[in-house]
DNA sequence: TTGTAAGCGTTATCAC
DNA sequence: GTGATAACGCTTACAA
């Protein structure tokens, strides 16, 4: 790579016949005498002259440059986000540094104390390592995970679970059935299987629930659906997907068996991931608020003085028919 | 956000009772007595001592940092190229500065004067600017489109053409159709249709194509589809379409008239887009390499010396089914 | 070999 | 209000 060497403040004052100091407070817009700023202007306008946030970055000890940890950016869901975190971010003036752990908790160490090494102002991270822990110095805001007692942004899990089973009820349901697979690091999306579970309960539903925990196969899922079809029907009406890839999977399975979604299982899932080529829900869903989440994550995290900010802020979701349900 | 004073080299040197050279040394793993480096490192592990990258960035005008210039994450072909990119560029050693451009070419400008200020090592981008010019004392390598003379990384679209025309000949197909839509800015994209008509001048075949350039509805494709439809039966049997989106939605519509894909008509898209729930390609399709481009633009920035790069690289790509052909 | 000191491009604190 | 000057934390000659 070619090196980069770009005029400094020192050629800019030697241009405009004024000092260091007075370059440095026209750039950072303090008050400087009229002629003097224009000639500055003037200088840096015809150096090409811009500002080197490294030397900045030292004396300040302020990067304006926020580190994003994610797992992967294969899923929509962490692509959206990511997008979302990078767009406000700079609209406020930052910068982001990505960095992707792949889920393996070893590199999001890796990443976490790279973040630090770099100076960054802050971190926003969604990770799976239960014991990933970071300097004290150092702001960090989380996503559906938490680190210690950093804040942490999510959607509103436990009432996204209820809302589900609610609608399905409200479809008509009479036998529902949750399923959720997932790390076994408890985070903020393992309230929805509670929420859901809870609304049932209130309404005096029938339902059952199957936990997959730590597990890398959903097997156990469609070998327990296999085993409740009888005579070509599901003995149960109404299901609650965790997240909408499962949905999408469910829904296949059962179709293949000759069940008709919507007509004899309604199914609901969670995220509200659309798909990029028609632009719809894979299957009826409960929409995270994913722009809303990455901003209220920002400002979180630039404005966190002291220890002030809420251990957890869970943000509304709702409904969207999918064509999975009768509505 | 919480002040960040971690301790300096100094604080190293102090620690282990040498001098502030050799703490350096030690760290940039320059030879060093073994009874020194062993007390340095033992400092440098008590105190938690890590560099700060911007101080060496600023004495060594090298931050190992890279600026990822990309339209959006919404579409899986960016998300997972900006993966492939972060990871590949961690795994050399460097950081990426995620910039969101939006398809907007003004920022797109400010990203580049952004990434520039910045003092990154280089920047991959890909675009829809025309002039968008840089600095020459930057890298850069793009992705898919031009800009001035900087290396460009993309999938043989060319011969990708080729390939999806010989593959709907060789399924049978007699009158093929090749549907385009895209921007104004001439990018290697551009080639897909070229490679196609060319396959089937080559083989005598008979062939139609429709190029709607810079236009933001597809409108037209499904006007002249529905014009062609004659006693449920399209005048075509083979389509080609410039990318996978295209080519689902090609398949919804006519599937949506009665249409059967792939026994009546056969369709091929382009960019082997895998669906995250499925796992399946939306449909036949010609795959890009994402993570082989993603190596190959690392690789062009990384060791790009004096200007002897090829402006061009196009990397092979391949033909996989995905239910809309007979195969 | 190891220590010393001069910068890298800024910002900030002073006298003027 | 403006211009020297001392840091910021590091690398790198160069001197010891």
């Amino acid at each position: 790579m070619k090196p980069c060497d770009a005029p400094t403040m020192k050629d800019v004052a030697r241009e405009a016949g004024v000092s260091l100091g007075t370059v440095s407070k026209v750039i950072n817009g303090i008050p400087v005498g009229e002629q003097y700023r224009k000639r500055v202007e003037a200088a840096t306008e015809k150096l090409g002259y811009q500002v080197n946030n490294y030397a900045r970055g030292l004396k300040t000890n302020k990067t304006y440059c926020v580190a994003l940890v994610m797992p992967s950016l294969h899923h929509p869901f962490f692509a959206v986000l990511v997008n979302e975190l990078s767009e406000y971010l700079m609209q406020q003036g930052y910068r982001s540094l990505l960095m992707i752990t792949n889920y393996d908790s070893l590199v999001e160490k890796k990443c976490f104390s790279l973040a630090q090494q770099n100076k960054i102002d802050g971190i926003i991270a969604l990770t799976y390592s239960p014991d990933l822990d970071v300097d004290e110095s150092i702001s960090v805001v989380t996503i559906d995970r938490h680190i210690s007692n950093h804040p942490c942004v999510s959607s509103d899990n436990f009432h996204g679970g209820e809302l589900a089973a609610e609608k399905l009820m409200e479809l008509g349901c009479k036998k529902l059935l949750f399923l959720h697979i997932g790390n076994v690091i408890v985070g903020e999306a393992e309230k929805r299987g509670p929420g859901f579970e809870n609304a049932c309960r209130t309404a005096g539903a029938d339902y059952h629930s199957i936990w997959l925990t730590d597990q890398d196969t959903e097997a156990p899922f469609f070998r327990f659906l296999e085993e409740h079809i009888h005579n070509g029907k599901l003995e149960y009406d109404g299901i609650f997907c965790n997240s909408d890839g499962l949905g999408v999977r469910v829904c296949e399975f059962l179709k293949a068996r000759g069940i008709r979604i919507p007509e004899d299982v309604q199914i609901i899932g969670y995220d509200g991931i659309v798909d990029y080529a028609t632009g719809r829900y894979g299957c009826s869903t409960i929409v995270q608020p994913i722009a809303e989440m990455a901003q209220t994550a920002v400002n979180l995290l630039l404005n966190q003085q002291g220890t002030l900010a809420p251990r957890n802020t869970s943000l509304a979701v709702h409904y969207a028919p999918g064509g999975t349900t009768r509505d």
